[in-house]
DNA sequence: GTCTATATTTCGATAGAC
DNA sequence: GTCTATCGAAATATAGAC
């Protein structure tokens, strides 16, 4: 028996520090195998797609066969489960903040903001979640045992809630969408700018929206 | 020797009406093969990915067999070109407006008007792009006659046009985004709502935007 | 224009040695 | 924890009959 197991994939680099599963990788120094197989896997991924992927590349970019991979994760779908629960670890935070009470343009306004500094500090993981929506929804149709909060299950929840006026939740939507814009639509246009003046470039154009 | 001919994918049902190709069908009645494919591919290369979508699966739901396909078409590459190209023969009225001269939010504001109206009547095309993004990058990397008047290009373009103001770029991006958010990133969020409605309002947005 | 049948390649995954 | 070797499945694509 070997360390990976189906589906239980943890944040890995966070958390998994227990029993006798590969070490945590919190010291700098050298990451572990498993993080360095994660961090080659958000790249290919993201370029070519999880399908365009194959794990013969990765194992090639690391210098290691395919045997090894499997070693450390059970199933290729278990490498982006783990990359996707990465994701929601930074999520959940600003998630957090919804309740079962309808979303006001401020709260919407607050939520945001803070998405935006995270998604700006995990660009990569943002992209690839982006980039591959469809292997993402057939992770969570195969997936049984769905704990489903998932954040973008959350945010559309939000988007659909009648009892918040149309006008407010289109504007909710293209808050969202001018943020994400600026961040990934754009290529690499906006390479040259720092984060900070980004982010708040970003906020403004997102305040302009949502006072509108 | 078949029909298909590689890469030289035409837009099918808008050209492809000389020689002795398919039979154009702008005559409603009955769609030819070709379109039924094309229809279909739109459908399952959204749903489950260029790379997830198999030319098998798009033979059965119409009842044909693979070879079928391969007479229409050289390659499956080849289906995703010519819808490439068909969402190509959308967007380039509004590029025309762009010339070499910085572009300003008055023009931007215009053009992405625009497209507002025809991304809400070629919804399935844009959604097919956006979710494809790895395998549309893979087809003009490959393809090497490239006439690289590609929509996605001239966009970053002007984005990364150094005589606009970084504030004004960002605020384009922005607007652009805030219009894709509210079609396609909502789900169905606002499914109930005519495509008149949704349309003015995002135009609304985009112009806080612009203005702001 | 569509079919049957098959060639060819590549991928994900496993077994077992070290 | 990583390796060699291999399996079985599924995909794209082709050949040739009808």
């Amino acid at each position: 028996m070997t360390q990976a197991t189906s589906r239980q994939a943890t944040v890995g680099g966070l958390a998994d520090s227990e029993d006798g599963g590969p070490a945590d990788d919190a010291t700098p120094e050298a990451a572990s195998t498993r993080e360095r197989i994660l961090n080659v896997a958000i790249d290919l991924f993201t370029e070519k797609g999880f399908d365009g992927a194959s794990l013969r590349e990765i194992a090639e970019r690391l210098d290691v066969t395919k045997a090894a991979i499997y070693y450390h994760f059970a199933s290729k779908d278990d490498i982006l489960m783990a990359l996707h629960m990465r994701l929601h670890e930074f999520g959940k935070d600003a998630l957090g903040k919804m309740t079962d009470e309808p979303v006001t343009l401020e709260l919407w306004g607050e939520l945001l903001g803070q998405l935006v500094g995270q998604m700006l500090a995990q660009r990569k993981l943002f992209l690839l979640h982006e980039r591959n929506q469809a292997a993402l929804e057939k992770l969570h149709r195969d997936d049984h045992d769905a704990e489903h909060d998932d954040i973008q299950d959350r945010f559309r929840r939000v988007l659909a809630d009648p009892r918040v006026s149309l006008r407010d939740r289109v504007r909710m939507a293209c808050s969202f969408g001018a943020a994400f814009a600026g961040l990934f639509m754009s290529g690499d246009a906006f390479e040259g700018t720092s984060n900070q003046e980004l982010g708040e470039l970003l906020r403004d154009a997102m305040r302009d929206i949502l006072a509108g």
